[in-house]
This record gives C-alpha cells, structure tokens and sequence, in this order.
DNA sequence: AGCGACTGTCATGCC
DNA sequence: TGGGCATGACAGTCG
C-alpha cells in the first residue's frame, strides 16, 4: 500500500479548475465578469481592490472546488475513471498557482495506473474528517458530500449583512484602525457633530470673501478679519463694510429704506454694547459662544473644551443679559432679535454670523436653519426683510443644512468604511478556513486515490484471460456495476484490439 | 514646511 | 419648481 508522502496531489485537481491563464502565483485576479469587480480600474490599484479580487477569487475557487470534488453518479457503466497517482502538481497554499509542467512520479505502491470507475464515495468516506474548530467558528454546517463545502443557505462568500455581523461578533466589528476613529467622540457619540461644542476656529478674512447672497463681502478690508486685531484695536464701534451694508454702527436698513425688523430696528450696539468688549475686539459685538447651535436634546452633555492657548480667546464672553431668552424686544417670538442660545460656547463669530450681524437679521440662526420649510416661510412673511436679508436668510439656512447633511455623510461613510473593513475580515478568515479545508480535501483524496490504485492492482493481478495470462492494466480499465460487479473495459486504441472485450465478474 | 485630519462650503444630481 | 438631501470636490484651519 501507499503511503501519504508518496502520493502527490492530482493533477485532476490542479489543471481543471485551478490553472487559469494569467493567473499569477498565490494571487488571483477577479474574473472580469465577475460581478463586483471594477471594470475601469484608476492607476493605482489599491489594497482594498486587491483584497476584493482576492475575495472574489475566493467564490470562484469554491465553484471550482465543488465541481472538481463533486463525484458524478451516472449510472454503473459511467465512464469517468480515476487514474490513480497520475502526474500531479505541487499546490500553493491555496491551490490556486500556476500548476508546473506534468511530473511522472512514482507511488502508491508503485501500481502503474490501474482504473476503477464507480463507487468512489466509498472509499471517500474514509477521508471524511469530522468537523474543524474553524466550521464551529463560523457556525457552518457540515455540509454532506459531494457538497461539502457547501452548507445549505445562501452562499458562504455572499452572506447577509445581518449574518456578517452574527459571525463578526461585537469584537470582530470592534477592530481595526476606524474602530478608532468611529469611537473617537469626534467622529461619534454625537447625532449632529456640528452642534457641538468644539470651539470655534478662528475666523480669518478668507471667511468673508464671497456671498452667493449678493453680499461682496471679499471687500471687507482686512479689517474685517477677527484675527487682524491690530488694525481693529483701536476701534471697538469697528465700521467695516459688509457689501456696502457694513459692520458699521449705522443702521444699513435704514438706509435701504428702513425696513421693518419687527422690532430689531435697534442699533447693534444697543444689543451689543461695545463698551463690554475686549480692546483687541475689532467687531462691535460680544464674544460668541463657541459654537451657534445649542446641544440638541437628549443628548448628554459635552464638557467645553477650553480654548488652544496657541489661539487665545479674541471675544470675551458675552454677558449674561445678552443671552435674551424668549421672544425679543417686540414680543414677536418669530422677530427677536438675533441672538444667540444661551448655554453655548463661547468662540468667534461665523461667517454667517457675522452676515446676520451685519444685515440685523432678527432670528436666531438655530431656527434658520432647523424650522420646518413651513415655520420657516411662516417666520419670513412675519418679518418684512429687504431682499438682501431674505437672501442671506435663505442662505444661512442652505449652508446650514447643507453643513450637518456634510457631517452626516461624513459619519456614514466612516460607518460604511468600518462595516466593510469588519466584513472584509470576516471573509479573510473565510477564505483561510477554506482552504485549510480544501487541502485537508485534497489530502483525502490522494489518500482515496492511492488506495484505489492498489486495489485495482490488486484485482488486475488475480484476472487471468482464456489463455491464463494476467490483463495488463495498460490495456484493460476496471469498471463497477452498481451490484458490486467489475467489468473488463478495453482501453481506445490498446494494441488494435477492436472487440469490446468484456469480462464481467464479481467482486471478492 | 509638509502632512493628515477635520470642517465648512459649493456644485451637482436626485427625489 | 423649490426645497431638502446626499455626496464629491475644494479650500481653510489646526495639531
């Protein structure tokens, strides 16, 4: 009998399914028609493509794998043999390199290829191996030959979301470098990470180059800037000019004809006393809260950082009686005047901020932006606004919605990223566990092979023909009867014999 | 000075 | 048709 170590992998295995041309060793491109796979690829073909390749290869060698590994049952007399010890090539690890040039070896108890064509699952059965810890691992089933790497339900490298995660686990999605950037609190723990309290980077001029509300706010001189304070320290009632409209202390409404603000028709400084500012403050207003919108609800509070040392606070916090709550001046809760919510950070003014300043809007930028369209257009016709200021509202509230919609996609795409990171895990594993069991497959096999090849030698040498000389296996193949019998098969072309020479007996 | 992360904004497409 | 949303791209800021 043979020994394992003197059989080689077949070259059955090897050359059908698993040299395809163009492959490269231990790596296996994705079939340009699979589905998944990116048919205009950019340049640089990144890790994560080569990953998908290789897991879509993965699909392609488990289809493979079952047609080699599937033994056809086509009746008795079905002619499929299985040379036993054939020419084999020496596997990748995977089993999917480049199979080399046929080698003739010598093995299996140097029984030259005998044939027996049948019941191979029989002799498979004694290969079958009980369950690795791996199918425990991934709770797979243990699918039943000729589909045994196969468990019923959708197909192993295609599994559900929901199923990913089951076998994921909480650890399995909890790693990996975006776990980090998921759970660091800037990127989560914060359904609107706009509104929360980070301080407020400092402003610079750039901020008030362009309006597509009309405003030429690019002209603002330097001035203009929070962070130019020296040219703006000389001046607390700082008159910049806002597209004409200005950060003055005059009343640009006024001069557009005096708009009725529902009661904000009082001067900024009225509302922002610039004798409460800091020197170095070049706006006439106080220091804002670091960010614009208060915490939402429900959720816990953040603990405000304190402002960089690196950028010291400009605006000095606003005083309390700043802080109006309730309806404003007029007693029109939709006109109060532009405030700010209290309980918010201090920080520098935003651009829009610092527009709603300039143009005297009488709303607060949290409703701007968070009303309904309805309440919206409701606290707009309340409100007689020039259409500079309906411009401006209308684009504070775009830019608004359009900066947590930004934050939003941003989180989901860190969340998609770190799903798909998680998944791609799982299948890494999947793909090592199945080819440990491809090779504990493969291993089987030799063994089944090696076993046959004796056995056929075995029978082949107690055949005698009329004249008592033994059938040479080089001319004659076994075959089995679905009752245990064997038939005598003439092999094409051996030595001209044209007549189907038949000997059918049965098996000891 | 260069770089990466973060953020706001704009443009665009879709609903 | 206007508004909102999603998202890529770009630029600015900051560590």
């Amino acid at each position: 009998m043979c020994s394992a170590a003197e059989c080689v992998l077949p070259q059955l295995l090897s050359c059908e399914g698993l040299a395809s041309p163009g492959r490269t060793h231990g790596r296996v491109p994705a079939p340009q028609s699979a589905p998944g796979s990116w048919v205009h690829r950019t340049p640089q073909v990144t890790d994560m493509e080569l990953t998908w390749q290789e897991l879509m290869a993965i699909t392609e060698l488990q289809v493979r794998s079952q047609r080699e590994l599937e033994v056809p049952n086509e009746g008795p007399l079905e002619s499929t043999t299985y040379p036993a010890c054939e020419p084999m090539a020496a596997f990748d690890s995977f089993g999917v390199g480049q199979p080399p040039p046929h080698t003739l070896l010598h093995g299996c108890g140097g029984n030259p290829a005998g044939e027996l064509a049948g019941q191979y699952s029989e002799v498979m059965s004694a290969c079958q191996r009980p369950a690795s810890s791996a199918e425990a691992q991934y709770g797979m089933v243990r699918p039943q030959p000729p589909c045994w790497l196969f468990p019923p339900g959708p197909h192993p490298l295609q599994p559900s979301l929901p199923n990913l995660l089951d076998h994921m686990g909480v650890a399995g999605a909890g790693e990996g470098p975006l776990t980090d950037i998921l759970g660091s609190p800037q990127g989560h723990g914060h359904p609107s990470p706009g509104f929360g309290p980070g301080p407020y980077k400092q402003q610079v001029a750039s901020d008030d180059l362009e309006s597509d509300s009309g405003l030429s706010l690019g002209s603002s001189p330097p001035l203009a800037s929070p962070g130019n304070v020296v040219n703006a320290s000389t001046a607390s009632y700082a008159c910049v000019d806002v597209g004409g409209l200005g950060y003055s202390n005059g009343n640009p409404l006024e001069a557009e004809g005096g708009a009725n603000l529902c009661g904000a028709r009082a001067r900024p400084d009225c509302f922002y006393p610039g004798d409460r500012q800091h020197a170095a403050n070049p706006y006439p207003y106080p220091a804002p809260p670091s960010t614009y919108f208060p915490p939402e609800a429900g959720l816990p509070p953040i603990p405000p950082q304190p402002a960089p040392p690196k950028h010291p606070q400009v605006f000095p916090p606003p005083p309390h009686d700043l802080h109006l709550k309730g309806p404003g001046p007029s007693g029109n809760p939709f006109c109060s005047p532009y405030w700010r919510s209290k309980g918010v950070a201090d920080g520098p003014l935003s651009r829009d901020e610092r527009r709603a300043l300039a143009l005297k809007i009488p709303f607060q930028l949290e409703k701007i932006v968070n009303l309904p369209v309805d309440d919206f257009n409701e606290l707009l016709s309340k409100c007689a606004m020039s259409d500079a200021q309906l411009a401006l509202v209308r684009d504070i509230r775009r830019r608004g919605k359009n900066k947590v919609a930004a934050q939003n996609c941003r989180k989901r795409k860190l969340e998609n990223i770190a799903l798909l990171e998680a998944e791609l895990g799982q299948l890494r594993a999947r793909r090592e566990h199945l080819a440990r069991q491809r090779a504990e497959f493969q291993h089987g096999l030799t063994l089944a092979r090696c076993r046959l090849s004796d056995l056929c030698a075995e029978v082949f040498s107690k055949l005698r023909d009329e004249r008592g000389q033994p059938y040479s296996p080089h001319d004659y193949s076994l075959q089995q009867t679905g009752d245990g019998g064997f038939f005598l098969v003439p092999r094409n072309g051996s030595d001209g014999e044209a007549e189907l020479k038949t000997q059918s007996f049965l098996a000891h």
